[in-house]
DNA sequence: CCCTTGCCTAGATGTTCTTCGAAGCAAGAC
DNA sequence: GTCTTGCTTCGAAGAACATCTAGGCAAGGG
């Protein structure tokens, strides 16, 4: 990672959610969302994302022992996960507890949405 | 690409389509689904893909001209998205064409469905 | 106050990805 | 048969990534 800067997402700028079989995207608009699918394209992200997904919130402490990794290499994971904006994270106490953040779910799953698209369905 | 052999996803032996917002994914099919994100994890890509989606099928020759890229890099995202199991591509006398698979699209989708989700979506 | 626990950051290393130029192969034109 | 066009594959260079160990800061218990 050293010294990379993912850009922290702001979804609220992306041009939202028309579905990509529907209509070509920008290029602008490819290289907002592209990081996001870049996220979720390795395993341990994709399993960190659906637990933390599948409850209200979770905390790292039932997050980390799920793998055969170490807690420095989760963290990182989270990171990336975090600084893409699919979740969110709060500390309470001694605990840290991630939480996913909807809008960004929501726009890649509408961006995928292959119900409006006759042609490529053929 | 050098000597990496990418898989040729099959994916009819996916775990089908259960939505990572409502139970976490088992680490088999996070091996498997996370190839398909990773692949568009990148603008050119997703562009790529979107170009593709949008129309029946399309031929190489009005993709390339779309990217101030070499046609050889082209063709190399192009394998990428074909050895993912994305699109699928077929010669017709001088031209290629390209077409999506609308599975694999369609489950990416269903994993993405948030609209099951009533936890996340607090 | 000191120690333990929980998590994040920094530095280092090996692997993978992106891109290009050069070359090969297939289909059609002359 | 030979040439041109379109696309792919090969080989190499540079950048980016995943993972580990080591170290640091915050919170809570004695």
């Amino acid at each position: 990672m050293s010294k990379q800067e993912l850009p922290v997402v702001d979804l609220n700028a992306v041009a939202c959610c028309s579905p990509i079989a529907v209509r070509p995207m920008d290029p602008e608009q490819a290289a907002v969302v592209a990081p996001l699918f870049k996220a979720l394209g390795d395993p341990v992200r994709l399993r960190l994302m659906s637990m933390i997904a599948s409850v209200p919130e979770m905390c790292v402490c039932d997050l980390t022992p799920a793998f055969d990794l170490s807690g420095p290499t989760i963290s990182h994971h989270l990171k990336v996960l975090r600084e893409a904006g699919l979740v969110d994270s709060e500390r309470r106490g001694t605990w840290v507890w991630y939480r996913v953040k909807p809008e960004a779910f929501r726009q890649l799953g509408a961006l995928l949405d292959i119900s409006a698209a006759p042609a490529a369905a053929a």
